[in-house]
DNA sequence: CAATCTCCTACTAATTAAGTATGTTATTGA
DNA sequence: TCAATAACATACTTAATTAGTAGGAGATTG
């Protein structure tokens, strides 16, 4: 269980939006020279920001991205939702089971995973871009 | 980020165990069929579950393996920890980048996956498998 | 001594993550 | 108005990890 480096790239990019200016898109060209990051990952990885409404666009000659809404109104959750693929924390094996062990949702492991992903991003959401460029940056 | 499926089965056993009784080992074989668990995965896990000393052994006709500590003194954390290949829940992709960038324990992600890493173990180090058997199962 | 188990190593298959390649569309500034 | 710039989109390749298999050696009990 561990942060893929898809949530680290983003969060560095993000960081990145978060230090320019509010009114001022940073290209992703600027962006992957200053982080070392591969400019065709990145654009992958701004789709998906994009869609999930963290960032904005704006094309053509000096365009680029902005942060789409406040930096306290920014979690680790939102961006590892963004980015990541399976937006599950934990996931029940459930179909491996037959009906006798594993029923649904009156599977006790099953609640248990539900209680730890509830948990984790509870604890996912606390941790905003703000806090991340204030305290760590 | 998720929780795998190698760490789910190995959930599912070591609660068959704690389930089973103090003195009787659980054989794989018994434990396989009842779980449906692929029984030569569950032989690995179960020899990374001995090397962290979460069950003993016994060999030879009528043997198994039975859990080396009480319930409440095994953690998600220690099943993880065991069975789980990286040990770490994030990890900063240092390597990739220059020093200009990111310097060892200076650099600010570092720390900042330092701090996760430490909230999450200590989230998982605060659910025992007796919580999980009383609760949940 | 035979059945039943753990123990050990080395594969293979499947899935996911990471990264590349190629091209299209929109916008700005000269 | 046109050329440069940069987002947008899709499809593909490679690398890494996870899941699962296979075969046999070494103990122990009835």
């Amino acid at each position: 269980m561990y942060i893929s480096t898809k949530t680290g790239y983003a969060l560095r990019a993000l960081v990145e939006l978060a230090l320019a200016g509010e009114n001022e898109p940073l290209s992703l060209t600027e962006l992957a020279q200053r982080q070392q990051l591969p400019f065709k990952y990145l654009e992958q990885l701004f789709r998906k920001l994009k869609k999930a409404e963290l960032v904005l666009s704006r094309k053509g000659s000096r365009g680029g991205y902005l942060l789409a809404r406040k930096k306290a109104e920014i979690s680790m959750q939102d961006i590892m939702n963004a980015v990541e693929d399976s937006q599950q924390y934990s996931y029940c094996s459930i179909d491996k089971f037959d009906d006798d062990y594993c029923q649904g949702s009156g599977c006790g492991f099953r609640s248990l995973w539900d209680r730890i992903g509830t948990d984790l991003e509870h604890y996912f959401s606390g941790i905003s871009l703000s806090e991340i460029v204030n305290k760590y940056v």
